[in-house]
DNA sequence: AAGTCTGTTAGGAT
DNA sequence: TATCCTAACAGACT
């Protein structure tokens, strides 16, 4: 599911279900299990009573600033969503209920728990957080060919592993990173400082980055599937040139590529 | 039934 | 000291 234009789409309905209302009861997460910073008493504490006022994305993660200047932070890691419903529920993969003035729920659900929930007093708090102050420039909205310039050229690792490296930018994941680049007839194996030796891609990199998720965004809106050109498609044709996609693992994650196109 | 998966991170290796 | 890499987390799916 999450990857930026996922979690963006998420975020807009949260906004939309949620905005203006008062959350008037809470099941928190268990915090042991999710190794959460707090309790679950002090959770319910920290957000019961109070109103959603807004609703905001960087990155992978969705900011939640409350009324008295409380924040959640929700990042729904590999398999994390957020539904709502008209009524209240309990199932082994939901870990979170949030109960409205309306009498609707949001519940978060998350069948392998690798997603993670914050509340804070203050939404400056949340920000200040070590997971969501050391994420980098959000990869639509903040990105800068400068910025992109400067964490290439700082690393020799696999250029695909900089830009899911969410330090350095934030919200592309191995879906996007591998459409981007090969939009941008990058090889994934490159070693990101040789490519920061060349300003014409670091440019078009910075360009197919927004197309990439332009894209996904859009898929959303029209309520239709992204439909990668090579994400998954190793053994397939090259939707551009006709060659035979591959694919190869780099850190750890299968990332495909057309040999043709994509020249290390 | 073994291998894969849209994410992150602690801890070990270099 | 810094950077890089691997394994692990937990469940579903093929």
């Amino acid at each position: 599911m999450p990857e930026l234009p996922d979690v963006e789409a998420r975020a807009k309905e949260l906004r939309k279900w949620t905005n203006g209302h008062r959350i008037v009861n809470v099941s928190p997460p268990d915090g042991a299990r999710q190794r959460a910073h707090i309790s679950s008493a002090e959770f319910a504490r920290r957000v019961r009573g109070r109103e959603v006022r807004s609703v905001h994305r960087r990155g992978k993660w969705i900011l939640v600033k409350l009324s008295g200047d409380a924040g959640i932070g929700i990042h729904l890691g590999m398999t994390g969503d957020l539904e709502h419903d008209r009524q209240e529920r309990s199932d082994r993969y939901s870990h979170a209920h949030f109960k409205f003035d309306d009498g609707s729920w949001v519940h978060y659900v998350d069948p392998r728990r690798f997603g993670k929930m914050i509340a804070t007093r203050s939404f400056e708090e949340l920000l200040h957080h070590p997971a969501i102050s050391e994420v980098g420039p959000d990869a639509l909205l903040e990105l800068t060919t400068a910025h992109l310039q400067e964490v290439l050229d700082r690393s020799k690792r696999a250029i695909k592993v900089v830009l899911m490296d969410q330090h350095a930018m934030a919200g592309l994941g191995n879906v996007y990173a591998t459409e981007a680049l090969w939009l941008a007839k990058i090889h994934p194996a490159r070693s990101s400082n040789t490519v920061s030796r060349h300003p014409d891609q670091v440019r078009t990199l910075l360009q197919s980055i927004r197309t990439v998720l332009r894209r996904g965004l859009k898929a959303y809106e029209r309520k239709q599937a992204f439909e990668p050109n090579v994400y998954e498609r190793a053994g397939l044709p090259c939707p551009r040139c006709g060659t035979t996609l591959k694919s190869m693992v780099i850190g750890a994650r299968t990332s495909a590529f057309c040999p043709s196109c994509q020249r290390r």
